[in-house]
RNA sequence: CGGGGCGUAGCGCAGCCUGGUAGCGCAUCUGCUUUGGGAGCAGAGGGUCGAGUGUUCGAAUCACUCCGCCCCGACCA
């Protein structure tokens, strides 16, 4: 891609009504726009990133057999109604209706539909165990949406839905997700941990938030900073000893939401010195549900003695849009975002320094074509000052910069910038691809 | 939902108190000069002052109503 061509249209000013970090350099760096209160466009640089993120989890969920399907974001009011969700979710659940007069809402989330979907199609224990999620955008009339994609009313969600024909199994299921979650974390470049949280509307009995530890987060948390210490093995998701021996690692150390906290436990057991009360973003939230959905909805299964029994499920989220504010609440500076290179709308930022000069000029349209096969890569060709080059590449937070300028490219030699730590190094140019390869994981 | 605040050019703001028909910075366009960290000079374009109603000879300015948005508190991926 090139800039000349590339949708970005970079502020210099600051929005002054975003508050958070994430919210001010979003705006900045033209990757969102909002519509209407807590409700946002993607713009192509934002949409980049979004999509990123999806992929990667979309992967980790594919590693490890979890199929996706895709549900409407229009439901009708029927299913929500049988479950009792239809009053109780409130004034949160946006509702429509159609020019039949039926009463449709905007899903908040999908349990009443994933379960009345697999309960026609999951009729044997044989068919056991399934886990389906999608990434579908989601509605919730939030009281006061705020920060950004943060806290806003429309947001895209991945939801997975586990389906079990016991509590040991369905519980198996929900380690597994709990060790998929902390993988697709660590993957996207964030140390998210998990905190016991209480299971809100969503209900159930037992439930994890996954918390990812910042200065202007909105939930507070407890835990024993030496959880940490936790080594995260990839270990075979099958061996259902290890994904419990794992699990009880983690369930070893405190570590709660302000809901579940135990003043006096925490302070009989964990050591001064390893307390930590912070605050952070929940960006994935877990819950087993036991039969809660499947007695509401009736959805049975035949067992092996040929009776019938309630299906266990469980469900699992991710913030995927909130996720890309969350990144950037970890990881930005004052000159702008600093992207994980997994989550970088461009992992390589390439800069003519001088578009008048001819050296320069082709050497860079040369890099460019290389590197375009085989990188993700922005050129920046456009004839403007070399300081707005290199400001709107911090701004947008792109891992490397290859500035090439006629000095020192008549001696062989590009300048690689590393935008997390500002570093410029002088890589001979037959060296640069080893270079990068070397430095960073692309 | 309660409390506070804001709405004037694409963005950031001044003008409002004390009514007289709109201004500044950035951005945009043209020209010249510049060219290694958001350039300089000269010129130009761009506004039914959120909407409606009222008061007045006259309303961005005063009053009322509505709409939109932001912030602070109780809820949540």
């Amino acid at each position: 891609m090139r800039t000349s061509n590339f949708y970005l249209f970079p502020l210099k000013e600051n929005p002054t009504d975003a508050f958070l970090a994430s919210h001010k350099l979003m705006l900045r760096s033209n990757m969102i726009r909002q519509s209407a209160t807590g409700i946002y466009t993607w713009l192509p640089l934002g949409l980049i990133v979004l999509k990123n993120i999806e992929n990667i989890i979309r992967d980790l969920h594919k590693d490890f057999m979890i199929q996706e399907l895709l549900m409407p974001t229009i439901q009708s009011a029927e299913l929500w109604k049988k479950s009792e969700r239809y009053s109780d979710y409130g004034k949160e659940m946006l509702r429509i209706s159609d020019r039949n007069k039926a009463e449709l809402l905007y899903g908040p989330t999908n349990e009443e539909l994933i379960t009345d979907i697999v309960s026609k199609d999951l009729r044997s224990y044989k068919d056991f165990p399934k886990i389906l999620y999608h990434i579908q955008w989601k509605f919730r009339d939030e009281v006061r949406p705020r920060f950004g994609v943060m806290r806003c009313r429309e947001f895209l969600m991945k939801d997975a839905y586990s389906f079990d024909t016991s509590y040991e199994n369905s519980y198996l299921s929900y380690c597994k997700m709990f060790l998929l979650y902390l993988k697709i974390f660590k993957k996207l470049g964030i140390n998210a941990l998990p905190f016991e949280a209480e299971t809100g509307p969503i209900g159930g009995t037992l439930s994890h938030e996954f918390i990812l530890e910042t200065a202007n987060g909105e939930s507070e948390i407890f835990y024993d900073k030496t959880i940490n210490d936790i080594e995260f093995k990839n270990i075979d998701f099958n061996d259902n000893e290890k994904v419990k021996k794992l699990i009880l690692e983690y369930s070893n150390y405190y570590s709660k939401t302000s809901e579940k906290h135990k003043k006096k436990f925490f302070e009989k057991n964990v050591k001064l010195e390893n307390r930590k009360y912070s605050k952070g973003i929940e960006i994935g939230h877990i819950f087993y549900f036991g039969t809660k959905y499947s007695k509401k909805l009736n959805s049975m299964f035949l067992d092996n003695n040929g009776k019938s029994n309630f299906i266990y499920s469980g469900s699992y989220g991710i913030g995927v849009s909130r996720l890309v504010a969350a990144i950037i609440e970890s990881s930005y500076d004052e000159k702008g975002i600093i992207w994980p290179a997994e989550v970088a709308p461009f992992k390589i930022g390439l800069i003519n320094v001088r578009v008048g000069d001819n050296l320069s000029t082709e050497y860079s349209e040369n890099f460019y074509k290389f590197f375009k096969k085989k990188y993700s890569i922005i050129y920046e060709d456009r004839d403007i000052r070399l300081g707005q080059k290199l400001n709107i590449f911090d701004l947008i937070g792109l891992p490397v910069q290859l500035i090439i300028g006629e000095k020192n490219i008549s001696n062989n030699n590009i300048e690689v910038k590393d935008r997390k730590s500002g570093k410029i190094s002088l890589i001979s140019k037959d060296q640069i691809e080893d270079y990068l390869k070397k430095n960073y994981e692309f």
